[in-house]
DNA sequence: CGCTCATGACGACCGAGGTAATACTATTGT
DNA sequence: ACAATAGTATTACCTCGGTCGTCATGAGCG
């Protein structure tokens, strides 16, 4: 198996919204993931797959051919962002507390009952799992 | 009064490990944030002292003289910086549910169990005020 | 056959983060 | 008085994200 997507992830604004239609579609164009970002980014084809390919140096993403196209799909997981973003976040913000970490997104976003109570079940999962 | 902390912080490392000291120590000077910084990065004295006159063109931090130094103080708070980051991870990555943020962040770490406690405590603390 | 369109490859350029060597300057210890 | 020291200012350089223009090529069409 190849190099496990690194551990450094640091991504540019750009490269997460491209992730984000890798995601999305699993594996997409350059068309189709320049045409999803015109309506919020309307960029030009070329930086689009310029991006790409420099993505796929990075090992972000990777592609196959299909006729003349390039087929792109994420090499990198949500989840592996989350982690990165989330490491970041608890420990180098609010000092290793994700306590303090979720305290602080409850108290700047507003969030609905049912999001509450999942979370609430969440947290007594967690505790069983634990126990 | 001046501009109001820019929304779209985006910071790098070291800009982030220089922010943990000020918000340490509240003012520092360049020496001190140095000394702080070396057993984890060892880097020029005078690298420090860049970032930081860099980081204060950017209104990240500001300075008052103190005989001949600068003492160095944080314009961004780490709730900021947080928030950035908490709207960048719940949005960009997880489809804006902050349940599955937080779903991610308890799987990914492991969480002593007081934690799993302020945490539920926390929660029903928002039920109250939203009921 | 020859033109146009779709698509990928390159090369260029800017701004910002990061790193540091060098230069200038004032304070201060002997 | 003067050299060492402790600070700041300046300048430079590299990498990378981001943004494109231009170029080459191949496929399909009149």
């Amino acid at each position: 198996m190849s190099a496990p997507p690194p551990l450094h992830l640091r991504l540019g604004d750009l490269q997460l919204r491209i992730l984000q239609v890798l995601w999305a579609r699993t594996e997409a164009s350059v068309a189709q993931v320049h045409g999803d970002l015109l309506p919020t980014r309307p960029l030009a084809y070329t930086t689009v797959a310029t991006m790409l390919r420099k993505m796929e140096d990075r090992r972000l993403v990777q592609h196959r051919e299909q006729g003349r196209a390039f087929l792109y799909s994420a090499l990198v997981q949500a989840s592996d962002v989350g982690s990165s973003l989330g490491h970041r976040m608890v420990e180098q913000v609010f000092e290793g507390s994700l306590t303090d970490a979720v305290s602080h997104l409850l108290r700047t976003r507003d969030v609905r009952r049912e999001e509450l109570d999942a979370l609430e079940k969440l947290i007594r999962e967690a505790k069983r799992r634990t126990r």
